[in-house]
DNA sequence: CGTGGGATTGACGGGCATCAACTTTCGTGG
DNA sequence: CCACGAAAGTTGATGCCCGTCAATCCCACG
């Protein structure tokens, strides 16, 4: 690993308040590797040996059901994930593979163990990302318990466009068989459902979705701060 | 509260390894509280005020959606809820209600914290309480996206029957409606899907569930590991 | 023995997956 | 730069799962 990356590295949130000699253990023996994308970097049912951080890039975390993989959650930079399984020690329950061209922090998972149970500020700092993972996890079984499939394409939607509060239109990042899979539908569904919102002040062009109407769109969704707020 | 009741307090996993200035600190503004069935303890949206740990008794984390409850777990004792909320200092997500007369004990959440940001033990079975915890959400989350209602409850059966592994039948401890809404169907549903359930190596009695065929029960729900197994 | 709440059964319909055919897009090589 | 083929996306037809409403049944309990 180059001395610059190191650097950057070490100055991560996930990092924060360690010690100099704890975060030198951690990092000693990880490796920065890129990879393209459409590379599965984790298979469901198989030990976690190492700890990922996504620095940059895509990536999604899915689970393979008869054939046909779906959508557990997306991965923007900068985030840790399958922290829970290599905090106790078990089996994967999900795949991941990146989406694009994404370079990754690998750790491997005996010593994140090792520096966990020694380093109060690292301990703090997973049990948090791992508080927030859960109640992603939680808001995600909500939307599915609570909504119809045009609904959450139509939340999916709104929460995109707030990730980029500026411009009042979406990119999907890949195609619309992923995306189909994250909403929790299928391809054929939510081509339809994207139909269907174009009563609700939507226009749909390629991978662009322009919102015309955001008022219109946020009285169909119903976006609900229990649900769909990341940061509650 | 009495100090017998302390000493047992002390002594439970929760709080292993932990310093005493720190466990009393945390113990010393504690509650110990019995509470009748029926009761709700939390209400989802409102700010996380204490950590709740469940002594004995039974409970569900339940969700409220246009005014019919959806069950997201079931607590047994003895357990901690709604840990991710005191720690990410958030609102409550989800709702928690007894399901029968409970000993539970409140800690205040801001005590939690301040504990939580002093002693490495307690940090560290925090952060692996929640690994558990995210894990069990994720299964639940798997077992609603890959299986239909029917499968549900012949894994849900399963996994019962696993938990007192002598006898051949489970009692259901709660009335269908409760146990309908854990398993994310209706009422009518699961009347269903017991009956049809009969030809599959069950007998149904009231709340008694007759288990005589196991096989034939496992070959039609076919559990899976990674969903089921609540130890990986 | 009558009353009421929980549980069952039936009828119906909507949401959505599935299969299939067609169209569009896009990348590759001539 | 165009042409072709494959992959992605759309549209239509069909049927199943399951939620909803309503009627009935079954007990428990006063």
């Amino acid at each position: 690993m180059r001395p610059e990356d190191l650097m950057k590295l070490k100055h991560l949130p996930l990092f924060s308040g360690m010690t100099a000699p704890n975060l030198d253990a951690l990092l000693e023996s990880a490796l920065l590797h890129q990879f393209p994308a459409g590379v599965t970097l984790i298979h469901e049912g198989t030990p976690a040996d190492f700890l990922y951080v996504l620095i940059d890039g895509l990536a999604e975390i899915y689970t393979d059901h008869d054939g046909t993989a779906w959508g557990i959650s997306l991965l923007h930079p900068v985030s840790t994930f399958i922290l829970a399984a290599v905090i106790s020690n078990q089996l994967y329950l999900n795949s991941v593979r990146t989406l694009a061209t994404s370079r990754l922090l690998l750790i491997p998972a005996p010593r994140v163990r090792a520096v966990f149970d020694q380093d109060l500020a690292f301990a703090r700092i997973l049990a948090r990302e791992m508080a927030f993972a859960y109640r992603s996890s939680m808001k995600k079984l909500k939307g599915y318990m609570a909504r119809s499939s045009v609904e959450r394409v139509a939340n999916w939607i709104l929460a995109e466009a707030r990730r980029s509060p500026l411009q009042a239109n979406v990119v999907i990042p890949f195609d619309r068989g992923t995306l189909a899979s994250h909403i929790g539908t299928t391809r054929e569904s939510l081509s339809r459902n994207l139909a269907q919102l174009t009563d609700q002040g939507i226009r749909v062009r390629g991978r662009e979705i322009v919102i015309d109407d955001i008022e219109k769109l946020e009285l169909f969704a119903r976006p609900y701060r229990l649900i769909d707020d990341p940061s509650t």
